[in-house]
RNA sequence: GGCGGUAUCGUCUAGGGGUUAGGACACAUGGUUCUCAACCAUGGAACCGGGGUUCGAAUCCCCGUACCGCUACCA
């Protein structure tokens, strides 16, 4: 097991900017926290990161929180059930920060920086050209105590940065990686608190996840070089540093970082696209950690109890779209089917409205539940979405016996086969399995006609499409619809139509 | 540029000093006395390159290459 199963119980975290939607790659990041405090019976912490006040919004995090909640994963403490380390959001904490701020600088941990923005890009600029690396020169450093604070007082703005010690080697172990070293003399003295008095984020992530308690963070690969800044900070604090564990980024098609060129990018989109949260969650886990006996389809509360982030991929991951959706085909065909009418229901109201014939949405309010539901059958396992469950079983409803006749005249023998099968079932009232079958025998008796030329013709006259989901399951949906909603003939009468030959 | 990370079928991955290098998605072919789809069967498909260590390297080490990240008063 790995080191997450030993010592105190696990806290962990999802830090979340809401500056925008949740991305799948966030979500793998959620994903892979949640199944560690639920595997381990540790502890999850929804925290909000909104120092950024320019970019963060409250819709944003609602929007974020909603998402977490449709995949399922839960969370113990956040800004909305509270906890034991209140407040869980960036902006509600500024006192704290400015506490251990304080801190820092008493120490000589941390001094003013009045150089300009201009000043910074401009030797940034010149670093680069000269191949250098372009941190921070460290020239405020020099300030003494006083000067800093009299110029503080004559109103100059000024940013709080943190002393990287000189000439030293940081280490920590990654989880994920190992041992991950990185020298001082790379960095730059970081920025910690702004000059507009905010926070930066190598400094709040640090008081938060010690305040909190956190025990492992675990996060996007984009922050692994910021750990060794991180690590400094908690030196600096006399705190203990978190374990962590750099998860590697989800990549597009293009083996670029997945982003919005590439399609759908937020949970929000898949979830507007019919996927379901269990297909979501469970391709996303798989994005970089497998069980290691080759079992994919699990449930989220299963891969928790197998889960290991040791055992997490240490390279970038494609995103497939195809097996994402082989996954959703998947878990369609095992869902509860009154959920998967639940499910369904909305895209037949949402496309129903569209000007495409005798919709489902037409139908009396009491009876689209029941339609939907006899119709289900007949996508289930056809479809990679609940999105495209309407188009699929429109048939049904949108028969037309101008088409189905068009396409029955092509058929060689459509009409012998037609008025054989109209007899057969003349009586028959609605149709079975059963009875289908005994009809459709008849008619080949009668006609001598068999296989493909006799059940095509049948299908056209039914379906009026030349191919669709087995007739064994149109006609009891089609029958059941009919009996449901005005205006859809039942399979007997659509037959009877074409047999007459009262088209056009 | 510097620093860090990563490298097994097209994709997600298992494995890890001696294996016919395994599975899944996708793809191809065939089957299901009604078609797509689904389902079932079969098939093609991989250890980045070069050195080293070793009886033996895809596996360990080094170098190179490629890709990704960081190098912000964004997180």
């Amino acid at each position: 097991m790995s080191a997450a199963s030993t010592g105190a119980p696990v806290r962990v975290r999802f830090a979340p900017s809401p500056t925008g939607l949740l991305h799948v790659g966030n979500a793998r990041t959620a994903l892979f926290n949640w199944l560690l405090a639920r595997g381990q019976g540790g502890t999850l912490i929804l925290r909000i990161e909104d120092t950024d006040t320019e970019r963060s919004t409250r819709a944003s995090e609602d929007g974020i929180r909603g998402d977490l909640q449709w995949l399922g994963l839960t969370w113990d403490e956040g800004p909305d059930v509270g906890g034991p380390y209140p407040p869980y959001r960036q902006s509600e904490r500024l006192d704290l920060y400015a506490d251990y701020a304080r801190r820092l600088l008493d120490t000589g941990h941390a001094y003013w920086c009045f150089c300009s923005a201009e000043q910074l890009e401009r030797e940034r600029a010149a670093a680069l050209a000269a191949s250098a690396p372009p941190k921070y020169s460290g020239r405020c450093r020099g300030l003494s105590r006083a000067e800093a604070e009299a110029r503080r007082e004559a109103g100059e703005p000024a940013a709080l940065r943190f002393v990287i010690p000189v000439d030293r080697d940081v280490t920590f172990d990654d989880l994920v990686r190992g041992p991950v070293t990185f020298h001082t003399s790379v960095m730059g003295d970081p920025v910690i608190v702004r000059s507009d008095g905010g926070p930066a984020y190598n400094f709040a992530v640090v008081v938060d996840d010690a305040l909190m308690a956190v025990t492992h963070v675990i996060r996007g690969e984009d922050h692994i070089s910021n750990t060794p800044r991180q690590v400094l900070i908690y030196e600096a604090l006399g705190l203990t540093p978190p374990t962590f564990a750099h998860l590697s980024l989800v990549l597009g098609p293009d083996h670029a970082p997945l982003s919005k060129r590439h399609g759908a990018t937020s949970v929000n989109e898949f979830r507007a696209r019919g996927y379901l949260p269990e297909a979501l969650v469970n391709y996303l886990a798989l994005l970089g950690w497998s069980p290691g006996d080759g079992e994919e389809l699990m449930a989220a509360d299963e891969m928790a109890r197998r889960f290991d982030v040791a055992r997490v991929s240490h390279s970038a991951a494609v995103f497939d779209t195809d097996k994402l959706a082989w996954m959703n085909r998947h878990y369609m065909k095992v869902c509860d089917p009154e959920r998967l009418v639940d499910l369904a229901l909305p895209w037949f109201i949402a496309q129903g409205t569209a000007d495409r014939g005798p919709a489902f949405a037409k139908a009396p309010a009491g009876k689209l539940r029941e339609a939907v539901a006899a119709v289900l059958p007949l996508a289930v396992g056809a479809v990679d979405r609940l999105e495209e469950i309407p188009e699929r079983v429109k048939f049904v409803l949108e028969w037309n016996q101008a088409d189905a006749a068009r396409l029955l005249a092509a058929e060689p023998d459509g009409l012998t086969v037609i008025a054989a099968f109209a007899e057969a079932i003349a009586d028959a009232g609605p149709l079975t399995r059963e009875s289908f079958r005994a009809a459709a025998t008849k008619a080949r008796e009668v006609t001598g006609i068999k296989g493909k030329a006799l059940f095509h013709p049948i299908r056209v006259a039914l379906t009026g499409h030349e191919s669709g989901p087995e007739l064994d399951l149109a006609i009891p949906a089609i029958d059941v619809v009919a009996g449901l909603l005005d205006g859809v003939p039942s399979c007997a009468v659509r037959v009877r139509l074409l047999a007459t030959g009262t088209a056009d």
